[in-house]
RNA sequence: GCGGGUGUGGCGGAACUGGUAGACGCACGAGACUUAAAAUCUUGGGCCGCAAGGCGUGUCGGUUCGAGUCCGACCACCCGCACCA
């Protein structure tokens, strides 16, 4: 992981920066933006402060076009999470422009104050220019005057936690300065400091058009800033049109607007876009909303980031012939914070580059960094170098990955990134990771704490039910408990049923059935026990089945065949099911083949068909039981090494068919027809039933609708 | 607010491209075996109704010979993003 890391350091997408990071107080480092959920810290729940730090980044962002596009060729992956990335990846495209400063603006404010728009189209619309609080040149305003500084820090306070709250007061500052129009050098807009405008996105700074954006109109009614519609709805009157509470975001035709008047919007654009080229004062840009990836932690059981600070070279990667760089023995974690750098003797060493004292980055990389490139190490995980390129060639892509949703923005995009970047470092030669992708549910169970707090084992809770009340209360002492919501199952809240407890009672086959059979694997399930029974009887029939000395009866062909068209259609069915990812159809069509094998007992080839093809059909989810029962059968080796069972087509349709009989709709009844019997055959049997003949009487068939071997439906009146 | 998803018996859930709604399992009722119980086996349950029949897949409407499935509007819940310019 060093070597590839230090090659894309080489290769310019590994990168240091100060800036503002997050910073989990609890857990004591740095985590990245898709790290933090609400505001809070992915793994501790902490609220995630705003820091400056030095900061290691991978230049996820370089590659932001090409994972947008490529999420395209994805085809086995769920909508779901294709939507998630692309939210994430989150493209925009627009015109970033210099509002330029007049002559009288003081030295150090630059040529003027650049923003980013997705609607330069009304740009006529303008009232007012407004920076984010964490913009440079709010900063410079700040220093001069205490009120600015005040401002800022009240924009500050709120902060993550608050946000909800906060979103619908907007808060504005008028700086005094004034800006000149980019397309009227006789227009002058105020420049105001906005408590809405995140320094993160775009430039940290925009112009306001209150007619037609909901938050510019809202800050421009609070601080009475002018309102100018330059877009006209269809059929609306241009000398009456206006807007007063809501914006008019909807498509139209360009007014007030000089030289893009009359144009529709996406026109007004290019048009918007073409001037301020021109001008030079503003080009044509895509935005996204991702940004880079930082990936140091301050936990001293990661990957040693592979470099050397020197005072004289600064920062020096650690040459190749020395990689690894190991952790040390004996790290005392018994103290937050980053025990790695804590450590007396680790990070002293010497520069690899004029041999003078240095020390070593104590700085690790993310957990996430190894998971992004683990599936190419396993391909050859002895190789000397990461990846051995003919074993990746042969294995990669995944060709079906499965995980919870609750990677769909981080390690998913994370590998698909780090796949991309070292197929451009000549180390892989596929474009995406994983063809496939299946994101299995997750199990859930009630929550339960003693009123004092402390999280309780579901096994320490007994369930009282009185009526339609459920209380809890301790197992040990009586005392009740307080029942919390149905959580994912997790370690801290310790809401986890530990499926060994019903290995333990049922046997592993059974528990492994009853997981699997209740539901389809990419829904959430609460979880219960309460199918368990139906599981282990299951596995009782099928051994009952095959531990029974066969009854020897003459043979009857009827019954012989409807046998084997039963067990084919079983393995059809149970086939269809498995590759369809519908494993709790499978375990139900399981269950209705054993019936059938219990209502044929006389021994027979017949038999024996069914029991080996029963044997292969449970063996995914019963493998101990399918083993045994294989060897009973006295088949040689095992079940997991013999081939799928396959069906006969011809046997798994039935020869005859019932098909409903529908009198206007209305299920009236059923008839047996031949499969494959045509429309004329089918017709002339309904007609003849007389139990349909009946349900007829006094009415006049208009239609006969025949759906072969399906249904039929007769029109009357 | 935007984006995505899900709504079917007492419960978990079936139903392929529109074609018998409720497979299979759990729980429940009845019966057999048993001195008795458990286990096992058989059997019955969508709802209303004595029956004939009627009503039923979140709600309202539409398309169709026929709608859980398709279309429109709405409701509820879940997930993701969220002052993204």
């Amino acid at each position: 992981q060093q070597a590839w890391f230090l090659k894309l350091w080489r290769r310019g997408l590994v990168y240091r920066k100060e800036g503002l990071v997050n910073w989990d107080p609890v857990d004591m480092t740095v985590l990245a933006n898709e790290q933090v959920i609400d505001g809070r810290g992915w793994r501790s729940d902490a609220l995630v402060e705003r820091r400056k730090l030095t900061q290691w980044f991978l230049r996820i962002t370089d590659y932001a076009d090409e994972l947008l596009e490529s999420l395209k060729t994805l085809d086995r992956w769920p909508e779901k999470v294709r939507v998630m990335q692309e939210n994430w990846i989150g493209r925009s495209k627009g015109l970033r422009l210099t509002f330029p400063f007049p002559d009288d603006v003081p030295e150090g404010f630059g040529a003027g104050v650049n923003v980013y728009t997705t609607r330069p189209d009304t740009l006529y619309g303008a009232s007012f220019v407004a920076l984010s609080p964490d913009h440079p040149l709010t900063a410079i305003l700040a220093a001069e005057d205490d009120r600015v500084a005040a401002f800022v820090e009240q924009c500050r306070k709120g902060g993550t936690s608050e946000a909800a709250i906060e979103t619908a007061e907007k808060l504005g500052f008028d700086t005094g300065l004034e800006v000149i129009h980019p397309f009227d050098a006789n227009w002058r807009l105020p420049v105001w400091i906005a408590n809405f405008i995140l320094m993160d996105y775009g430039t940290g700074a925009i112009f306001g058009c209150p007619a037609h954006d909901q938050r510019d109109l809202d800050f421009a009614r609070k601080y009475r800033l002018p309102v100018t519609p330059v877009v006209l709805p269809p059929g609306a009157d241009p000398n009456t049109f206006e807007v007063v509470d809501e914006a008019y975001v909807d498509p139209g035709v360009i007014f007030n607007s000089a030289f893009m008047d009359g144009m529709e919007i996406e026109a007004a654009k290019a048009a918007a876009i073409e001037r301020a080229e021109k001008l030079g004062l503003g080009e044509g840009a895509t935005v996204y909303r991702l940004r880079d990836w930082g990936i140091a932690r301050q936990r001293g059981w990661g990957c040693p980031i592979p470099v050397v600070h020197c005072e004289t070279c600064g920062v020096i990667a650690v040459p190749e012939s020395e990689l690894p760089v190991r952790l040390p023995e004996g790290m005392d974690f018994s103290r937050p914070g980053n025990a790695l750098d804590r450590h007396p003797t680790w990070k002293h060493t010497t520069c690899p580059s004029c041999g003078g004292a240095a020390t070593r980055e104590t700085d690790t990389l993310d957990t996430f960094v190894d998971s992004s490139w683990y599936f190419a190490r396993f391909t050859s995980p002895d190789a000397a170098e990461p990846i051995e390129g003919a074993a990746a060639d042969y294995w990669l892509p995944v060709d079906q990955y499965i995980g919870g949703i609750e990677h769909a923005v981080l390690h998913l995009l994370y590998a698909r990134f780090v796949t991309k970047a070292l197929r451009d470092e000549g180390m892989l030669s596929i474009d995406e990771p994983f063809a496939g992708l299946f994101t299995q549910g997750m199990v859930t169970h009630e929550t339960y704490r003693k009123q004092s707090g402390e999280w309780l084992d579901p096994s320490e809770v007994e369930i009282v039910s009185e009526g339609a009340t459920r209380r809890a209360r301790l197992k040990s002492d009586g005392q009740w408990v307080v029942i919390g919501d149905v959580e994912k199952m997790s370690k801290s809240k310790r809401n986890v049923v530990a499926p060994a407890d019903l290995a333990d009672t049922y046997g592993v086959d059974a528990a492994r059935l009853c997981v699997l059979s209740d539901s389809p694997p990419e829904r959430d399930v609460q979880w219960t026990s309460a199918g368990v029974e139906g599981a282990y009887k299951l596995v009782n029939r099928v051994w009952t089945e095959f531990d029974a000395e066969p009854v020897i009866e003459p043979v009857d062909a009827a019954r012989e065949l409807e046998f084997r068209r039963a067990t084919h259609r079983a393995i059809k069915a149970v086939t269809d099911a498995i590759e369809g990812w519908r494993f709790n159809s499978a375990i139900a069509r399981l269950h209705s083949f054993v019936g059938v094998v219990r209502r044929f007992p006389e021994g027979g080839p017949a038999r024996r068909e069914a029991l080996s093809a029963l044997a292969r059909l449970i063996a995914p989810f019963a493998p101990h039981l399918a083993e045994e029962c294989w060897q009973r059968l006295g088949e040689p080796g095992l079940v997991a090494a013999t081939a799928w069972p396959t069906y006969d087509p011809a046997l798994a349709e039935d020869d005859e068919r019932v098909l409903p009989v529908q009198i206007n709709g209305k299920r009236r009844g059923e008839i047996r027809a031949g499969a494959g019997a045509s429309d004329a055959e089918v017709e002339k049997i309904v007609l003849d039933d007389p139990e349909i003949a009946r349900r007829l009487e006094g009415l006049s068939i208009r239609r006969v609708i025949v759906v072969k071997d399906r249904i039929v439906n007769i029109v009357a009146a």
